[in-house]
DNA sequence: GTAATTACGTACTGATCGGTATGTAATTTA
DNA sequence: TAAATTACATACCGATCAGTACGTAATTAC
């Protein structure tokens, strides 16, 4: 190691992903990129590679900060059916609140670059892979505890609500009626009976 | 009307939803279009404006046909249970295909550009909300005959069935393996009791 | 203090982008 | 047949794209 890196980069890669989050991968431009980084172009491929590198990296940061998020939201709550709700109704919340929202930065990709780019497509995959096993460590607690009915099939049902998860994600993008999420919600919600 | 158009229009337009479907908005270049489409950028901006107005009357053309599809696949069926389980598992089996698919044209360009554009947030939304105007009006059928339970709220199942369609759609970009689609829609089902 | 190494900023590359100017061909109207 | 109009193909526009060459600054190793 000769001369130290000036920049952070953690915060470099950070900002990054919100710029890539915000636009998509196509969209986003290399002087996006430099501004919003605060560093210069060769910086940007002495570390990341090439864009496409820069841009695994952020949503691979993204990917494990996302999967903490939920981990933390679901284990933290002693009712099953009550951390569930309160998942689904803050992120409708967050969607609909004053700051632009710009959904799932994993579900974005895997729509952008998923079916062009096996990458894209295994590390997305994955993602919601390891989202449906957090959410079916949480029912199996339930089932456990007896809060849930035991007839219920707890792989089934957690990868039913990791697509119900996504398909509330995407139309949001569209602003429907808050009554047309809501409903759905609650409507999903009577399969943890 | 002097020299009339040497080319399809429609035909035309064709091609262009299918690039436009496969790539997206960004990725499509107009080389690309001008080669698919047969014809040259003059005509293209004569015909259709410019990119976005190109895209748009793509995107119009596939969320009419669309409907259209959907509408007629729930309407020819007696019951209504067999109606929807057949539309997903169909929508499945076609995603698991040889051939290759790109999903749903008018999702992938919810998540691409309403976010960014209000037409495109407008136009997305009214295919949604269409959408689940048909699974209503086929749901209300079911109450009506009797085949399904009365307690049912037609509405708000409807809008689960869209938000599970686009669920569905969307994480199959992943190539999950087939189990995980299969098992939701069961457990999906289950809600058309 | 000198050589080696790494980082930085500037400025550039060829390629491609979306969009258009222009000249010519074809058709209608009169 | 002449004027007007529309469509076509070619060839181009400035801007921007992702990526890099290169010279200089800073740090470490010896």
């Amino acid at each position: 190691m000769a001369r130290p890196r000036e920049f952070d980069e953690e915060k470099a890669l950070d900002a990054a992903m919100q710029v890539f989050w915000e636009k998509g991968f196509e969209a986003t431009s290399l002087s996006d990129l430099t501004s919003r980084m605060g560093i210069q172009r060769p910086s940007i491929y002495s570390t990341f590679g090439d864009k496409k590198g820069l841009f695994e990296a952020a949503l691979r940061k993204y990917t494990s900060s996302h999967a903490a998020y939920v981990r933390n939201k679901l284990h933290n709550n002693p009712s099953v059916k009550e951390a569930f709700r309160a998942f689904f109704e803050n992120m409708v919340a967050e969607e609909y609140g004053q700051n632009p929202n710009w959904g799932c930065f994993c579900i974005n990709s895997m729509v952008e670059l998923s079916p062009h780019d096996e990458k894209f497509e295994i590390l997305t995959r994955e993602h919601q892979m390891y989202l449906s096993v957090i959410f079916q460590e949480t029912i199996d607690r339930g089932l456990r505890s007896g809060e849930l009915d035991p007839a219920i099939n707890a792989k089934s049902l957690a990868q039913t609500l990791v697509i119900s998860l996504i398909g509330l994600t995407v139309i949001m993008k569209s602003r429907p009626e808050r009554s047309f999420v809501d409903n759905s919600i609650k409507e999903i919600l009577t399969l943890l009976r």
